[in-house]
DNA sequence: TCAATAGTTTAGAATTATTATAATGTAGAT
DNA sequence: ATCTACATTATAATAATTCTAAACTATTGA
């Protein structure tokens, strides 16, 4: 999704209705440089202590299903205590910060290729993802 | 862990106490040919319905946790509405089968080495894993 | 313009998964 | 056999998510 425009058109074009609220987490999802990859509670809390709007729980949820479902957002699953979502939908590889619970995007230069070489008769390839788990590196620590 | 064998030595050496519980969880974990992946549910419903023992769900989950600390199991995330556990501990890859949610191991030679390029600083690499979600190939579908 | 309508938001209740509590039970040591 | 630390259990508590039903609002078209 550009960034700095009109959201409303954005909605309207996938058959949302472009509410107040839709309007105001599509400006806290996608008027930003970088992709953005967050838990409800952080959209929560950026929404009422960032923007001083006040929203409620159950329409955060929602509205990031209603985008999941259009194609705005992709959920990520990196740890089974926590939902991720991720403005970037395209399929793409992750490193995960084990220190700061932190997500961030690897570009395509950054991993080959993955090739792979068993079949599941009967099934496609939907996704091919790599996660890369890190953390902090003290040799001091431990 | 062996199969076939003396679960109450291999709960002695890691300081778990060998009770009946932990001794009838590790029959159904380890005494099987293969990878077992599974959730809570999964187990708790195989303990009281195929070995037709009672026990309590707390325990299980009591249990599980106290193996994956000891590294009998490795927690897995595939949905974040689940939680999946791998008799498997090691780094591994995984096909997901988005039809069934059920996990496959990938072998070694089933996909190449994965090499990192991009490097984040201070951080040292802890796993690579893959995930590759499949679904079925109708044609016919849709 | 301005109701009619369908879709949306909301507060709060309900549900589900998981963890905590505290009483009871048991393994391992003496 | 007794003791003690740890484990199991039923149950309560918590946390994340979804449901409900009433109030609200964007859109349509008279
Ligand atoms: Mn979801
Ligand atoms: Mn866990
Ligand atoms: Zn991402
Ligand atoms: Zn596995």
């Amino acid at each position: 999704m550009p960034k700095n425009c009109n959201f409303i058109e954005k909605l309207r074009e996938v058959g949302l209705r472009p509410t107040k609220q839709r309007i105001k987490m599509c400006e806290v999802l996608y008027n930003r440089e970088k992709t953005f990859h967050f838990t409800i509670n952080d959209l929560v809390k950026i929404i009422s202590e960032k923007m001083n709007e006040k929203i409620s729980l159950a329409t955060v949820y929602n509205t990031v299903h209603a985008f999941e479902k259009k194609g705005y957002l992709k959920e990520i699953s990196i740890d089974s205590h926590k939902s991720y979502f991720d403005t970037n939908t395209s399929a793409h590889h992750h490193f995960f910060d084990e220190d700061t619970h932190e997500l961030i995007d690897c570009d395509e230069s950054d991993i080959d290729k993955i090739n792979i070489r068993k079949k599941i008769t009967g099934k496609k390839i939907n996704s091919v993802e790599v996660l890369v788990r890190v953390a902090s590196d003290n040799q001091t620590q431990k």
